[in-house]
DNA sequence: AAGTCGAAGTTGTATATGCAACTTGTGTGC
DNA sequence: GCACACAAGTTGCATATACAACTTCGACTT
């Protein structure tokens, strides 16, 4: 795939494969907003989820697993561990909704993940955002089965 | 974040989450690799790994972590489910060397990631793989620390 | 109302991943 | 040779994720 390079990011130009640059990418920028999001106790995927909950309270699970592309599994242990921590209602089956105390939370993170977004697309500038939302309309287009 | 969408992928255009994104890419595409190598019994992520170990063999777990930016606990037991498996040797301290079986494996492997990563590219079109490429190469000049 | 079917959600099991703390290995200076 | 420092690797613990199988819920039919 990548023979005798010395210990460096892979990154080999041409028929890179596409699924290990993806993952790779992923872990990395994901790192990045985890550690803005843990001065307030949360990873990126559980910030994100609250914000998805602020913005549209009553949300359900399925709608949440079709538009983040996570399975419904996945998903149902993802919110549980919101519930565990206080934050979600507990009629989860009826819709989700934040507790006083998840919705505080999520304003917070709201505002970390703002500035943290835009910081990161000036670090990257402007090719590289338009490059992943290229990629990212495409595979929207052309990988995903139905809608 | 994006309010008011029917149940579809989460794709609003402008200022959408770079983290939230890549992951969601990270997922659809994992998925599409994952149904071709289940036919070997591995998973992408196993498949990756037997290939660089083939391409170079007696590679380090360290240079492994650096190269595909995985933390190097999460390595340590990426390799010994490898291990488990029986392709690889015991001598996992001394660098990383395949098995017979895990030689013929990841040839197998080989064949797969090479036929399908072709596949994906085509279907996904020059376009967006140059865009990935690119967003690809601002991180790593702009995001990753040191080397 | 009872039965049925499909969607939504949960649980069992397994992998992938990260952080912190620990252990082991390696080399360097004395 | 020893001691110390640092790199490499492992382990404890927690989260994120998927697939399969199961349960529950709601709507529709009769």
């Amino acid at each position: 795939m990548n023979p005798e390079q010395p210990p460096q990011p892979d990154k080999s130009p041409d028929s890179y494969c596409i699924a290990g640059r993806l993952r790779m990418l992923a872990r990395v920028v994901t790192g990045r907003y985890n550690e803005a999001f843990a001065a307030e106790g949360v990873t990126f995927a559980q910030a994100g989820l609250l914000m998805h909950m602020f913005a549209q309270p009553g949300i359900r699970q399925a709608e949440l697993s079709k538009r983040l592309q996570i399975e419904k599994s996945a998903m149902s242990r993802d919110v549980q561990l919101l519930q565990k921590n206080g934050w979600l209602t507990d009629n989860l089956r009826n819709g989700l909704y934040l507790t006083e105390e998840g919705r505080l939370l999520a304003k917070r993170c709201h505002k970390i993940w703002k500035a943290l977004n835009e910081q990161v697309r000036t670090d990257l500038g402007t090719d590289a955002v338009d490059g992943l939302r290229v990629f990212s309309d495409h595979v929207f287009t052309k990988l995903l089965p139905n809608q």
